[in-house]
DNA sequence: TTAATTTATTCCGATATTGCAATATGTGAC
DNA sequence: GTCACATATTGCAATATCGGAATAAATTAA
């Protein structure tokens, strides 16, 4: 007898591959697991009778016998992604087959605080449970700042004043009885890349996001690259200029900070409550505030590149309205200035995710630690 | 009934996690297996009956039932680590229980060719075979340059005229009929620390190598990471000044430049035979010049960490011989040009390693690699 | 149409691995 | 000393997984 955790781990695998598309087959799909086929027809066997997967066609090869194709049942349950950060909270629900089916945003009153963010939560995820199909199977949550996975604690945040040591998982757990995990807002971003961006079939590449913060998660061999302090990819803590002293990069670099510098306002300045939409507007400006902010990009883009040699760059945030020719004047000006790049040029792009990326990320994360129970 | 594979596999991780010291018993090594202790007790059986292991007595703990202490057979084989550049060749002979027993050093001329030194390398490995307890079982190989390590293949290093294309692991195979390792030298370096140095407990460091270049390697989750051109911790690369344009990092900052430096010579003078010796006699200078280069340092540490994290930073190369009062410079000034890294001091030391560092690691990463028969 | 070929799935005996119970071997309390 | 407890190892019946053969279902060649 194998154990139990093996088997619920490997019909979970089976699940998302399934899901993901990676496996369209008994056949397919023993390979992916690295099992023999007779042990994998077992599997599918199971999860059939069991409701979460079902044949659904033929595939016809280029000979023999043609596929039996596999897919997910949507109805067998859902899944709820949360995010917020200082100005609203987002919920999505993704069903069964991994498609996302509807998204709420509640936007956030000033004084908000981290007991009126964990009932805002609650709320958003009652009020997905309306018209889902089938069960809720798993909670994910993505949390800004410093969070704790393992505990499932998120230990601070800067714009909500009281957002000190709250333990999320505990709450929602009581609440809704499902697995809830928690996760950084940046670092379940880069799970959504996967799942529904351009990182389905990569497994290393990197997540840029200068948010309020500037900050980046970095995915190599299919896994999300963690530090000693929680404190993995804070770029924006960088000193800047890069041969000054005291500054950081998130002053100079994040998405306010971006909007300030081609908006020609200081830093007292009250920021617009569509930045989004305020950047959309800038983005096919010129001068020397746009060439400056391609240049600090590019060299960003070049030590990462040359650090991390990963095969995407995906841009996240409010800077992405800038479009992608902020990315091309970006990618050419880091070549320039480091000739090394030119042979092997950073593939620098913005995400096809939109404003629910994080929901979509937290979703994800939900997703994929999620386990059908055995019977 | 398991694949043979995963058979060969487990029996391989007992031996190393044994050779490490992470398990020191039957039970033990079931928990770091992650395997029933039935099943373990029945590997160890078949190791010892093989030859591989042996008890070498009881431990006891605070209670209970003593450990049967468990350790490798030094005379059951030995591995060759084998690690070059243009200036020497290396090669240690490591017994099976993971003690270095020799080290053999080769200086090249300065008209070699890739012929002459695959030469050299197979008379090291002849040589290392008189006198060596039990059967050679693998061959790791540490080399300089760009190298595919999936095909065995050294594809190019700039110091020797026609280093292109190296079948290392065909050529070496050929002659010695055992499993041969090709891998870049810095990230064999990697290996040897978790082997040999500072890197026992940790599965997360970082390995700077200024030498005629600069490149770091990192380790993550007990994995070294890759990037899409082989050019991952390519670092000596970044532009310098890093606000500047064109020129290169391993300009300034690779051992021979900060000799330079800090001899005061230009870039056309000679370098010393023994760039390790000469920079040791200038360990204790001080001046703009060790200032320049102690921030340098500590700008590309700032960086470095902030990105990633690590728990520790072990430095190789001629430049050890500055010593540590260079590493601790190196990190205050690093601090105070980054107040963020006041919160998480980058652990920055020198590796404890010497210069048999390459051939040690070339070493680790044949015992990594190598799997018994089963019978 | 039939036979050969290709690929996918299922059947089945062999066995490696497991969980649990039993056994071994120590400490500490009294 | 004896008993309760703690920890390590071994024995054994139950079973999950495997390899290989058999079967299924298509294409291609003749």
């Amino acid at each position: 007898m194998r154990s139990p955790e093996e088997l619920r781990e490997n019909l979970s695998k089976a699940i998302l591959h399934v899901r993901s598309g990676h496996a369209t087959s008994r056949r397919t799909l023993a390979d992916v697991l690295r099992l023999s086929p007779s042990t994998t027809g077992d599997y599918v066997d199971q999860l059939i009778a069991s409701g979460h997967l079902i044949e659904s066609g033929l595939e016809q090869g280029r000979m023999g016998r043609p596929k039996r194709l596999l897919c997910t049942v949507p109805g067998a349950g859902w899944y709820a992604g949360i995010e917020f950060n200082a100005e609203r909270v987002q919920a999505v629900c993704v069903d069964f087959s991994g498609v996302k089916t509807k998204t709420l945003t509640l936007p956030l009153a000033d004084d908000a605080t981290a007991k009126s963010v964990m009932s805002e939560i609650a709320a958003l995820i009652t009020e997905l449970k309306r018209g889902a199909a089938g069960p809720l199977l798993a909670i994910g949550v993505g949390a800004p700042g410093l969070v704790d996975p393992a505990t499932g604690v998120a230990l601070h945040y800067s714009f909500l004043p009281d957002w000190r040591d709250v333990p999320v998982r505990e709450a929602l757990m009581k609440r809704f009885h499902v697995p809830v995990i928690l996760e950084n807002n940046l670092r379940v971003i880069a799970l959504a890349e996967r799942w529904f961006g351009g990182g389905r079939e990569l497994d290393d590449y990197v997540i840029l996001g200068p948010r309020s913060g500037f900050g980046i998660a970095v995915m190599k061999h299919g896994r999300l690259i963690d530090g000693q302090h929680h404190a993995t990819g804070e770029i924006g803590r960088w000193v800047w200029p890069l041969t000054g002293a005291g500054g950081e990069m998130h002053d100079v670099l994040s998405s306010p900070a971006v909007w300030r510098r081609l908006a020609g306002v200081g830093g007292r300045a009250r920021l617009p409550g569509d930045l989004h939409g305020a950047l959309s507007s800038l983005a096919d400006a010129s001068g020397s505030a746009w060439d400056g902010i391609v240049e600090d990009y590019a060299r960003i883009m070049g030590l990462l590149h040359l650090l991390l040699d990963s095969h995407a760059y995906f841009l996240h945030g409010p800077i992405t309205a800038l479009g992608a020719r902020f990315c091309t004047e970006v990618t050419l000006q880091a070549t320039r200035l480091m000739p090394a790049l030119s042979q092997m040029p950073p593939n620098l792009q913005v995400s096809s995710l939109g404003d629910d990326a994080g929901g979509l990320g937290a979703a994800s994360h939900a997703m994929e630690a999620w386990q059908p129970v055995t019977p």
